[in-house]
DNA sequence: GCATTGTTTTGATTTACATCAAAAAACATG
DNA sequence: CATGTTTTTTGATGTAAATCAAAACAATGC
C-alpha cells in the first residue's frame, strides 16, 4: 500500500530532444546549450506500478515529474479515510508543484497505471531557474495552469448539478485530446467510475446514471471505458457553464 | 460596475520597513540593500473603494498586489451570469497569482469593502526573481500555498455536507486570526452571508440556517457579522475533516 | 472451463438541501 | 425619524442526489 516506486526504479538515459512530449513539457524556444542544461538536470525516468504511488501527501521527496506514459491521480485524504481526488495527470502533464509551499507534498499521487515519469529534483529545478529565465517563465505559466484548473474545478463543484459536470468533464478531455492530436470523439477513459465521480464531487451511482442519462439522449455512446460522442455540440450546450477549456491535465 | 480602481488611485511612497505587514508579505532575511531592491520595486499603493474591481478577467494588467487593509474576494463567473467565489484576501495576503498562466487575470477580484493594496508589476517581480534567490523562494511559497488553499476548498466542496463547510470556514478563520495576533474566540466575518454562501457552495438560507444551528448548539454565538466561539473543540470536532490549515488567506 | 472478486449498472427509498415565500432585522436616504 | 431598500432569518414544500439493495457485467485466477 504505502510502497514508494522510486527505489526500484531503473535509471535511464534522458533525451529530452526526442522525447515525443518534448512539445508539451519544454520551454519552447531552448536552444542546445540550453536544452543540454536541462537533460542534465532530469535526474531519472521513473517507473510506478499500477496503484504504487510516486509521492505521499508530507514525503519531504520534492521534485517535479513529467508523466511520460499511463495516467496519475492526486488526492487529498481526511483523517476519517475519505478522499477528495484533486486531478488526473496524463502524458505531457507536471505535476509536484503542491510542494512548493513546505517543501514537502500536500497531496498522494498514485499511479491509475502502471506509468513512467521524468523526475527533476527541486535542487536541479532551482539552479535551471537560476540560469534560464526562459525555464522561468514555463514553470510559472504551468503553476498558474494548475491554479486555473482547480478553480474551473471548484466552479463545477460549487455551481453545477450533476449532469453538467459530466458533460464538462467530457468535453474538457475532448479537447485535450484534440489538443494532443488524437481522437476528440472517441477516446478511453483513463479511470475508473469510483474515481471519476469521487473528483466530480457524486456518488458512484450516479456516475453511472449520468452516463446512462446522456446515452439515452444519443449524446454520447459509451462501453467500459471507451466513450464515442455522438453530438458534440449538445455535450458543449450542457457543459455550458464552462469558461474556458483549462490549459493542461483535468 | 465595471470602474477599474486603478486609474483613481494614489500614488504613495512606499515604505516596506515600516509596514506593519512586513512579517506576513516580505521575504525573511532580506538585507538592506535586498530590502530597498523591494521597496523600489513596488509601484504604488492603491486605494479601492467597495464594489470596485481590483483586476477583472482577461485583464493584461498584471500584477502582484498585497492587502493592506480591507478585503477583496475573487470570483469566477459564467456565461449565464452566476458566479464562483473562490478566496477571500485580507490583510497581508497576497493576490495575482492566477496571471501566470496566460498573462492574463483568470479571475474576477473585488473588494468587499474600501481597501488599500500594495502593488508589484509582473516586470519588477521577474526581475527580482531574478536578481534575489530569496525572493524567489518566497514566491513560489506563496504559489504553494494558494494552490494548498484551493485544495482544501475542493475537499470542503466536494465530501463536506454543509453544518462541516461553515465549521471548517470559522475554524480556519478563528487560526487564521490567531496567527495574525487577533483573538480566535471572537471576531467579524469580511463578508456578506451572501458571498459567504456562494464560496461555501449552498445557499444563503441554507447558510443561515446552519448559523442557526450552531448557535442553537451553544457552539457560537452570531450577532450580523460578530462571531463568537463559544466552544472551540466541539466547532474544531464538526470540522473534523479538515486537514490542516492553509498557510494563508481563505 | 468455472469460480471468485471487483466494478458498473439499475431500481426503490430516503434525505439533505434548494427553492419558494414571507417576515424580521439592518441599513440607507430624503 | 419615517420610508424605502437590502440583507438575513424563518417556515413550508419540492427535488436532485445520496443511500440502500441487488442484479448484471467484466476481470482474475485456478
Amino acid at each position: 500500500m504505502k510502497t514508494i516506486a522510486l527505489h526500484s526504479a531503473k535509471k535511464s538515459a534522458v533525451a529530452c530532444h526526442n522525447c515525443s512530449l518534448s512539445e508539451l513539457c519544454l520551454p519552447r524556444g531552448l536552444n542546445r546549450d540550453e536544452l543540454e542544461l536541462l537533460e542534465n538536470a532530469i535526474n531519472k525516468t521513473v517507473k510506478i506500478k499500477k496503484k504504487d504511488y510516486l509521492f505521499h501527501r508530507d514525503d519531504q521527496q520534492q521534485s517535479i515529474y513529467a508523466v511520460k506514459a499511463g495516467a496519475i491521480k492526486t488526492s487529498l485524504s481526511t483523517p476519517d479515510g475519505e478522499e477528495q481526488i484533486l486531478g488526473f495527470y496524463l502524458p505531457g502533464d507536471l505535476l509536484g508543484f503542491d510542494a512548493f509551499a513546505r517543501d514537502r507534498h500536500t497531496c498522494d499521487a498514485q499511479a491509475l497505471d502502471d506509468t513512467l515519469v521524468c523526475e527533476l529534483s527541486m535542487d536541479n529545478f532551482q539552479e535551471l531557474c537560476g540560469k534560464l529565465p526562459i525555464m522561468r517563465g514555463q514553470m510559472m505559466r504551468q503553476i498558474g495552469s494548475e491554479l486555473e484548473r482547480e478553480q474551473m474545478l471548484l466552479l463545477t463543484l460549487g455551481q453545477m448539478r450533476t449532469e453538467e459536470r459530466l458533460a464538462t468533464f467530457l468535453s474538457s478531455l475532448s479537447e485535450r485530446n484534440k489538443d494532443r492530436g488524437f481522437s476528440s470523439n472517441e477516446f478511453n477513459l483513463p479511470m475508473a467510475r469510483h474515481d471519476l465521480a469521487n473528483y466530480l464531487g457524486m456518488a458512484v451511482e450516479t456516475l453511472s446514471r449520468m452516463f446512462s442519462r446522456l446515452q439515452e439522449e444519443k449524446i454520447i455512446a459509451v462501453q467500459h471505458r471507451l466513450v464515442k460522442i455522438e453530438d458534440m455540440s449538445r455535450l458543449k450546450q450542457l457543459a455550458h457553464h464552462t469558461c474556458r477549456p483549462a490549459g493542461d491535465a483535468l
